[in-house]
DNA sequence: TTCTTTGCAAATCGTTTGCAGCATG
DNA sequence: CATGCTGCAAACGATTTGCAAAGAA
């Protein structure tokens, strides 16, 4: 998924309508490295199209992931999260934020077989989960200040994957 | 997490309490390769004690998980699985049925480094998606015979998780 | 014109929570 | 006897569905 052009072809070449709203939805994801889920998309999106309603976001995504424009995956949070970015890479997730970042040096750089254990294999969904930079700093200024008044910046989700 | 009685031990030494329920729970769990949910294991436990509630098996399975005794993951179905052997290792899920099995020979074998892209990274999450072998044989016997009748075998989920 | 898409409201469904009673350590 | 556990019912929240009106090809 390069550009919003590219894209619309392929849409109309697979026999589906480009509309305002799914043309707006393209755009919004072309270059999003931010991994966004359905809803957030549409949060985005509020202030653009008022009227654009979740329904419709859900089903440009999915339409588009079933196409194979779009890589589809659950971070361990219960949310179903886009990435624009269909290259095989790992995830990096933060088990306290939420965040989550492409990795960005091979890993699991095995070719992917054809074949494990008997399944024929098509794709691979590879989760880093730890802290992010910032949690990192929160995690250690906490562990300087032991729980008391300044709970600030510090409730922890606890959400690891694995 | 071996034996049961090993993981009595462990749960009595964090503090908690081994109850009936608990301990049913545990020798459902032990050995079991079929990373199944939480209604999953609930549905099979009505048989030997009927008052077991959804909810107990969620906290007990979440406990165990938050311990490091239990590996729990998210396989694209919206789900949530749990796997008791914590050891590292790739999963092969099936985009047909669903089911899911643990990869054997050694995938992403990276030696996972402490920090990636700025994460300091505790865990790995591993999924391959393709098709179970039954699959694989329902899905060739389909092509053979296309769309008509004899829909018996085949509905489509077509669920991939990316 | 035809067939997809939109968007609203309502339904789903796996999982979590509040809370009172009970059992373990 | 203190605390953690159980289990019921209700809450939750992300995603999906039914359906009628609107719009793209």
């Amino acid at each position: 998924m390069r550009s919003v052009e590219e894209l619309v072809q392929r849409v109309r070449a697979r026999g589906g309508k480009v509309t305002p709203q799914r043309v707006l939805i393209y755009q919004a994801l072309v270059g999003d490295t931010s991994h966004p889920t359905g809803e957030q998309l549409h949060a985005r999106l509020q202030g653009l199209l008022p009227h654009l309603s979740l329904t419709t976001v859900y089903a440009a995504l999915n339409d588009l992931a079933d196409a194979g424009e779009l890589r589809r995956f659950q971070a361990g949070d219960g949310q179903v999260h886009y990435d624009p970015d269909t290259r095989p890479h790992a995830e990096l997730v933060c088990v306290r934020c939420q965040r989550i970042d492409d990795a960005p040096a091979p890993h699991g750089q095995t070719p992917l077989p054809d074949v494990v254990g008997g399944y024929r294999v098509f794709a691979r969904t590879e989760l880093l989960h730890g802290l992010c930079p910032e949690c990192q700093r929160a995690v250690a200024q906490e562990e300087r200040a032991p729980a008391g008044g300044t709970a600030d910046a510090g409730d922890i989700p606890a959400q690891a994957g694995a």
